[in-house]
DNA sequence: TAAATCTAATTGCATATGCAACTAAAATTT
DNA sequence: AAATTTTAGTTGCATATGCAATTAGATTTA
């Protein structure tokens, strides 16, 4: 009876989900190295949020990045030494500090985007738009079950 | 047009495997928590693994599992101090180290695919069968594309 | 208003992971 | 057969992440 949950498993989305997120990761991490593009999978996402939200409290964007508090603040801290972001005090409220993209950042962000795009366009190839379609819902519904009680975050990569 | 461009990338599926994945995986951990189950995710893929290859080189399960061998190492480490795994040296190649999962291990494991089974089929709430298999299908596309030149690993979680 | 509570950020400790360097053993080359 | 190269595993250094504890500032309560 082991076998044959584990043939349950199999056939559930849960192995392909892992499976195609680590190979998208790995195929992301190549493409930005040999593009020259000095970013981490998770600089990119900050910066792309930083972008659209530009001086947002850390706070904020940890929860809109599904990320610990602390783990925010770090990753905050290597990318302000990489000359990516940089932080003030809010004047408002003397606890929050708000996190900014500099001009560097939004210029290596903006060498980032059409190597992001190329990948995704090589890596969908062969797939329809009614597939990807479907598989964006199916994704959505996943997300909604997971997270029916929590609050979450909408914005990720 | 960068915003344009960001627009591209939202419509393709990177920004929604990743937030399925670490949904899934914040999932999973609660839920084998509050089932008393003492595993992580990496691990009961492991144990899965090697419970249908039984006594199988650190080396091919780095490969397997699309895991760097130093970071295996650590991992069979871990594993190995929590009883859920024992090694022994190879007869015939003295480079080898064979991992087996133990008794106890087995009786863990047993009781964590339950879990994995119940939490999935509340996860896929909601999504047809037909959804589903077109969703696995997209990933296997997606994986093939990126792993196009690479050899890669059959098996994961 | 003073005390208690809550909140934002940081730091310590833990796990997981990758690359590079290293060791030891096997396989290949010369 | 000896030297070179390859392979399996380990360890050092780096990043990323979470939980728990701490600090400092804001808010609520008594």
């Amino acid at each position: 009876m082991l076998s044959n949950k584990i043939f349950e498993l199999d056939k559930s989305l849960l192995p392909w989900v892992g499976r195609t997120m680590k190979a998208l990761d790995y195929h992301l991490i190549e493409h930005f190295e040999s593009n020259g593009i000095p970013l981490t999978k998770v600089q990119v996402i900050t910066l792309r949020i930083l972008s659209r939200n530009n001086g947002v409290a850390q706070n904020k964007l940890a929860f809109i990045t599904n990320r610990d508090k602390a783990s925010l603040t770090r990753l905050i801290i290597t990318m302000e030494k990489k000359g990516l972001v940089s932080r003030e005090n809010s004047l408002e409220d003397g606890r929050v500090r708000r996190v900014f993209i500099t001009e560097k950042g939004k210029i290596i962000l903006d060498s980032a985007i059409p190597v992001l795009v190329d990948m995704m366009s090589d890596v969908q190839k062969g797939i329809s738009q009614e597939e990807i379609d479907i598989t964006i819902e199916v994704l959505k519904k996943i997300r909604a079950n997971v997270n029916a009680d929590e609050q979450m975050a909408s914005i990720n990569l």
